[in-house]
RNA sequence: GCGGGUGUAGCUCAGUGGUAGAGCGUCAGCCUUCCAAGCUGAAUGUCGCGGGUUCAAAUCCCGUCGCCCGCUCCA
């Protein structure tokens, strides 16, 4: 396998518009792209594509655990939610942390976990301050250089030093004194302000994902729309983390798009629908486009869970910038009944499920009442299929990105046609002889009957090879040439984008040929 | 955040103090009966941005921003 070169990528991105730097006629801003029409278009199918297989029909109308059907809902939730909401979550208190540097060893520690070994008797006078961390190695080893210095020690929270005094502290691991930064906040979430006096009380967060809306309106879709257990709500939206090193083109962009499910169950069953969930991700992003061996699906290890999961794992892809190693596409989570219990302490609200199918079933059976109680009540245990858009648009474009030097026109683009942001073009051969009149009127039908799923091409300009060329670029599976055969016998030629070869076909057919390639 | 690299036309890049260039692409015309073909012509740049040195800066200096690579971080 050769790893395609990202720089190269990322030219035809540009060169074609799928991708911009955002803001960059500004000098860009870190962390943001633009998408050009090429690239807005391929994400808004895949976002549809999601949007049908994930909500208006399930797991492409598959039978889940049980022989049950699925069921999904669509819900729309805001950026901004209340501040609790986030301390619910656990976003809040798990993000805040202040952070030293040290220059010298490049080691990274928490502010408020860093200690220190001073003279017991107060002035260090011009001799260091000894900087260790608890339980490691540092600790020992600066307990050692301390006592040599000052005798006496005592230890003090490096909290309580001066920032002006960092220069005499010798950090935990390093060398030399004053190597450690001043302390500097890590904070993934983006702040803003609500209203227009923005004082502190106004602070709000932008959210870091789109899942807690939907555990925050769990209660509302229950009681208005008549779902039952089990069930899904998908929400897509933007999300925004202050990434410590937003890199590798959009992989790791502040602002991004996500494709969330949260699907509710009884706890029995969960894992079941883990499982089926999990599955099911995974021969979703191989039925557009990520065929390959480049996409893997991977378990987590036990101590990567979370405390709460049952179980976790993602589907990662191959991109050139982790190769030999994958990057995450998307994370099928069991998230137990954490967020839901979460919200319920947090905001005082219950979030119970009445499972009366249940309770119906354990009466039937005879069970004791307490027993029926228990289990007909209970909060759901939810399956997180949690997608990043902006990171499949990039796994598409660089599995679909293909150099064959014995082609002509060597860079292509091989998406799915599903994906694909043109979906044909028609070419008159040569701009003459009634050619262009036939195009014309083809295009016009393809237009009429494509236009909602992506564009339909018209080019009559230059010679019939850059045409084709330029399709390939944009990763249009199909071209229809009218030629002088055209005319006598009403039949096109097709040109396949991977392969080259042509087939000539009716021209009353092209409109079924194009449909029946789109699976419409 | 640290270290290294880099930034000139849409793309790839040349240009080491003296009039901003090439190839490709784009556009127009001609030609052209199937693969970036040929001919002619055209448009496109605050040389990332800001400051400084100099008679003169794409070029030297300082700062800053973006991108790439490595480290670090990544609920």
């Amino acid at each position: 396998m050769t790893t395609k070169s990202m720089d190269a990528i990322m030219a035809l991105c540009k060169r074609r518009g799928f991708i911009y730097q955002a803001s960059e006629i500004y000098g860009g801003i870190n962390g943001f792209w633009d998408y050009g029409p090429l690239g807005a278009q391929m994400k808004k199918n895949l976002r549809e594509a999601w949007w049908q297989d994930m909500i208006m029909r399930p797991a492409w109308g598959k039978a889940g655990p049980g022989g049950k059907s699925v069921r999904c809902v669509p819900l729309e939730t805001r950026i901004i939610q209340h501040p609790k909401v986030w301390q619910a979550s656990g976003h809040v208190g798990g993000f805040n942390d202040p952070m030293v540097d040290c220059r010298e060893t490049k080691n990274r520690y928490r502010y408020d976990h860093v200690s220190v070994f001073v003279p017991a008797s107060g002035d260090a006078g011009d001799k260091p301050l000894f900087a260790f961390m608890k339980d490691s190695a540092s600790e020992a080893k600066q307990q050692k250089k301390a006592e040599k210095a000052f005798g006496q020690v005592k230890v003090v929270a490096l909290t309580t030093i001066p920032v002006a005094n960092f220069a005499k502290v010798l950090g935990p691991d390093a060398e030399k004194v004053g190597t450690l930064t001043e302390p500097r906040q890590f904070n993934l979430m983006f702040h803003t302000y609500v209203g227009a006096t923005a004082s502190e009380d106004d602070k709000a967060y932008l959210r870091p994902e789109t899942a807690q809306g939907i555990f925050v309106q769990f209660k509302n879709v229950v009681d208005t729309t008549r779902v039952k257990i089990p069930f899904g709500i998908g929400n897509t939206g933007t999300s925004f983390r202050n990434e410590v090193t937003p890199r590798n083109f959009t992989f790791r962009s502040r602002e991004f798009d996500q494709a969330e499910l949260e699907f509710f169950c009884h706890p029995d069953e969960s894992f079941e629908w883990y499982k089926f969930w999990r599955d099911f991700r995974m021969q979703w992003w191989q039925s557009i486009g990520l065929a390959g061996e480049n996409l893997i699906l991977r378990e987590h290890d036990k101590d990567e869970l979370s405390h709460y999961s049952q179980g976790t794992s993602d589907v990662e892809y191959r991109f050139p910038f982790t190769a030999p190693g994958f990057g995450e596409l998307e994370g099928i989570a069991h998230r137990g009944c954490f967020d839901l219990t979460q919200h319920q302490e947090h905001s005082k609200t219950k979030l119970e499920y009445f499972d009366q199918e249940m309770q119906l079933k354990l009466q039937g059976e005879g069970k004791s009442k307490e027993e029926i109680a228990a289990k007909s009540k209970y909060i759901p245990h939810c399956i997180e299929p949690a997608a990043g858009l902006d990171r499949g648009v990039l796994a598409l474009l660089c599995e679909a990105y293909t150099v064959d030097a014995s082609r002509p026109s060597p860079e292509l683009m091989k998406f799915h046609p599903r994906i694909a942001p043109i979906k044909a073009a028609v070419f008159p051969l040569v701009a003459k002889d009634g050619m262009p009149e036939v195009a014309e009127k083809l295009h016009a039908e393809l237009s009429e009957k494509f236009w909602r799923v992506g564009g339909v091409e018209m080019d009559e300009k230059q010679s019939i090879g850059k045409r084709y060329a330029r399709m390939d670029e944009a990763g249009c599976p199909f071209c229809f040439t009218i030629d002088g055969e055209t005319l006598t016998g009403q039949t096109v030629t097709v040109r396949d984008r991977d392969s080259g070869q042509q087939q000539r076909i009716a021209l009353d057919k092209v409109s079924a040929f194009v449909s029946e390639k789109l699976g419409m």
